[in-house]
DNA sequence: TATGAATGAGCCTTCATTCAT
DNA sequence: CATGAATGAAGGCTCATTCAT
């Protein structure tokens, strides 16, 4: 039950499995929504039977805390290498929105998941690290925003929420082949921001 | 089985209880997620038996339904007044903007519910009515920015988008007595999409 | 709950009233089924509430019962009046089965609520009412059978059985307006019976 | 979820089973009835969880859909196998009642659930195969009739519902080792046809 | 590893019955 | 007498999870 093997080559095999099934289980969840799919139809998508899933995830959960941390720690990891570059706040904030807004759309799947599921993440021990995520790319990006120069046209905190609004909500109507590009679509929400 | 009693007196008494069983309902489902509440825990709160309910609401489904229209269609109906009066574009927006956060804070654990949901609105013959609302009133919010004047700063349907983002995503995060009133948040999107 | 009225006005009402229920129950059950029928439903074909219907029967099970002691009861007075006379065997068997014949097609609906509750009659203290009238009237036409004159060309016993089949089985496809009328029909049961 | 296995090892046990659910479910519930007895209480006297009999039908009432095919299905069968043949159809007549009165006490539970629940096959596209069948078998019979030499002593539809009433009857009085055997009731009823 | 049969807890819903009005 | 809201005890069914093969 989700022993992650220990020779290379199996592990190598198993991780990449592992790594499907979160794939598949964000499509199929984001379709169906989480509790509405049941874990065999999960496993009739990845043509397994329904305990092998057993093999990758201790449970449901786990499988949705997975989904989670695939969606949050590569955006943290990204968004603070990038922070930790020395440019000017207002090209920081465009590189961030557009590294953000590409993450999204990337991940659209895990997104929407993620947003159907706000209830749970919010109590549990097990979403600790998930909820601690969340507040950290937040704070990162609030931080950028107080970093900004010039008269702020709005409030700081509200420009945040704001922010977050937009982009988060892009995961439920951006479509690839699309009138907008991704970047065209995070430059546009950065000129929103510092009114221009 | 949710037949409306006919006589006057009885019919009020019927309303005013449905209508409480529907504002205990979004609250409960806003904290504990639709799914992960049972009817007996929603009885329980509302100090009835379980079988009860289902004076009021043929199913659980149906009680998710009544949330989404309490939610969608007072919304849909003030903003048609609204637009139907005589005003410059750039008004008619601040105006409506603030109406829309006002409604939103105002039934922030049926705008909750309505975004967990999300997927189970799109399928459906009996969704259709919530859907169409949903619909209704975004080519509102759409005819409205393209009848604003001048050059716009940033791509009219990406504007739309932008501002369905940041308003819906108000009820994640407005507390009541917090240091901003539904008005101010509601004049900054404003703001912010008029590149003040 | 069930109490007979007093005064004679009252009663007279009461008494028609309830010999309504009972009839309109066996058309409903036997078209139905008795569990798949319920309170409700049998309520509002009568065009009264729920509840009323407690005026005139104890609970559900005792409306069954009536429904059979209202089959049961005439029928067995009648033959057991029959019975009486004095007539040849052979007679009598023609008469007693034009009067059962009859009294099944008239009673349809019950003979097929009858029929259908089969298993429920067998067990309970409750229904040995109707399990000793049912006993009593085969025992009847079984006597009468053993009186007949003449070689039996069957087994008695087993003509029994066939006879009870028979005219029992009348109910379910006797049609009022049909081609043969249920004196016919009788008629045909006794030749064959007694190899005409 | 009722899917039978592919590999043929794995369906044999899944027949094997299924088959042994379908009749212990007839004596359950000819003896208690089909509604007053539970999924749970079936269950029970199979030894199995209550879960477990959903691998092998869809629902109760796909159970009885079961009953009642095991019950028509061989019989219709061997009926039509047996009116291929030439012989003169007095001979064909006491054949087929022997063949049918054989398979009525060989299959008295399925008989007893078939005519308890009589109501509930006349309706619903579910039970159009049981109905065909039904009839189909009944228009064999009456075929087998309108062949029969001679002048006929009664009515030959009254003919045949009088021996569909007498043999689907046996189902409720025979006992195994009673004092008639099967063929014995079987050619009593012919004689009675007859006018033996 | 993988399978799929089996479990058993729990959920939605129904419905006979009661009772305040 | 009559009403219909309310109760509460089941019942059918689902489904995450386990485990023998």
């Amino acid at each position: 039950m989700a022993t992650r093997p220990t020779r290379p080559a199996l592990r190598e095999r198993y991780d990449r499995r592992r790594q499907g099934v979160v794939v598949e289980a964000a499509r199929v969840f984001a379709a169906r929504g989480y509790d509405q799919t049941t874990m065999q139809q999960l496993a009739d998508e990845l043509g397994i039977a329904a305990g092998g899933l057993y093999h990758y995830f201790g449970g449901k959960e786990q499988l949705l805390i997975a989904i989670c941390d695939e969606l949050m720690d590569p955006l943290l990891d990204r968004a603070q290498e990038l922070l930790e570059q020395d440019a000017p706040p207002e090209a920081q904030l465009r590189a961030l929105v557009r590294l953000w807004v590409a993450h999204v759309v990337a991940h659209r799947d895990h997104m929407l998941v993620f947003q159907q599921e706000r209830h749970v993440i919010e109590h549990g021990d097990q979403w600790r690290g998930v909820r601690d995520s969340r507040k950290r790319f937040e704070r990162l990006v609030e931080g950028l925003l107080d970093r900004l120069d010039g008269e702020p046209g709005i409030d700081r905190r509200l420009a945040l929420s704001a922010l977050l609004g937009m982009v988060n909500h892009t995961a439920q109507w951006y479509r690839p082949r699309g009138r907008l590009s991704p970047e065209q679509i995070a430059d546009g929400y950065t000129d929103l921001l510092l009114g221009r």
